[in-house]
DNA sequence: TCCTACGATGGACGGAATCCAAGTCAAGAA
DNA sequence: TTCTTGACTTGGATTCCGTCCATCGTAGGA
């Protein structure tokens, strides 16, 4: 993650303790906070930080592609920052946990061009549902 | 649409002038509308019709498996009556147009069970992401 | 026709996210 | 090093979506 501080340097960001704290609290791999998770764990190194930052700057690691934003719910958006490891989403329809997964082949590959509608196709994403072994119980 | 009427009579529902109207506004195939869509058009026909009924029937819909909740963007949910014909969708990442979709094969299946965790996994949802003929300009 | 339990109403409420005007500060310039 | 400035942060107000609730209305059986 601190390549990430580096490379977000040299797109000419600022670098604020804020920022800092928010990719710190981002880093790993089965991450998947909500705002209001970031904004919780950032507030324990930095207790000032406001949500609004919190979500200015997930915004901003959003668009540099650095986070992707993952919505499995309809309620609160998470934040994964695997972003440079394509992946889709396993969810637990019992308690929300989500796990990412690596499916065999390119799910875009599955869609034949007749129904595509001349769109642009760029993108595939994925969400696996079922229980898990803890509330299959 | 009229045969949805009779299954929901069937199942005990009481038939409304409100619920009939919300059905009917949901018949068609590619309909996406949001809930306040649905209350907008709904209470073109039925004026006095409130959002609190509208979401109170989209709910029920929804319980009995005759329409499905579709969020691809993060902002207000869509209900989608093809219920009955499995598919997934197509979103233009310009406008939000969303199209019915049918890839080859099955999503499900490309997912090795050493990928599921022991999850008891029973859906696969996809969303393709491009953008339309009519934004690529 | 009457009864009553189920459904409709609309206004209050709650969570998630955005907006905004004012204050603060990182980092280049001198 | 200090100065300067525009980018960044702040927190409170606001919007958007959706749910809740007490009350009223009515579909459909007796």
């Amino acid at each position: 993650m601190s390549d990430l501080l580096e490379r977000l340097r040299g797109r000419g960001w600022r670098l604020t303790s804020q920022r800092r704290v928010v990719a710190e609290v981002l880093d790993g791999e089965h991450v998947h906070l909500t705002a209001d998770e970031v904004h919780a764990r950032a507030a324990e190194r930095l207790p000032e930080i406001s949500r609004a930052t919190v979500y200015n700057t997930l915004g901003e690691l959003v668009t540099l592609g650095e986070v992707v934003e993952v919505s499995t719910d309809g309620r609160a958006k998470r934040y994964d920052p695997n972003a440079h490891h394509p992946h889709q989403h396993l969810v637990c329809t019992g308690c929300g946990a989500i796990r990412d997964v690596h499916p065999r082949g390119n799910p875009l590959s599955d869609l034949p061009a007749e129904q595509r509608f001349g769109f642009a196709v760029v993108q595939a994403e994925v969400t696996y549902r079922g229980l898990c072994p803890d509330c299959a119980g």
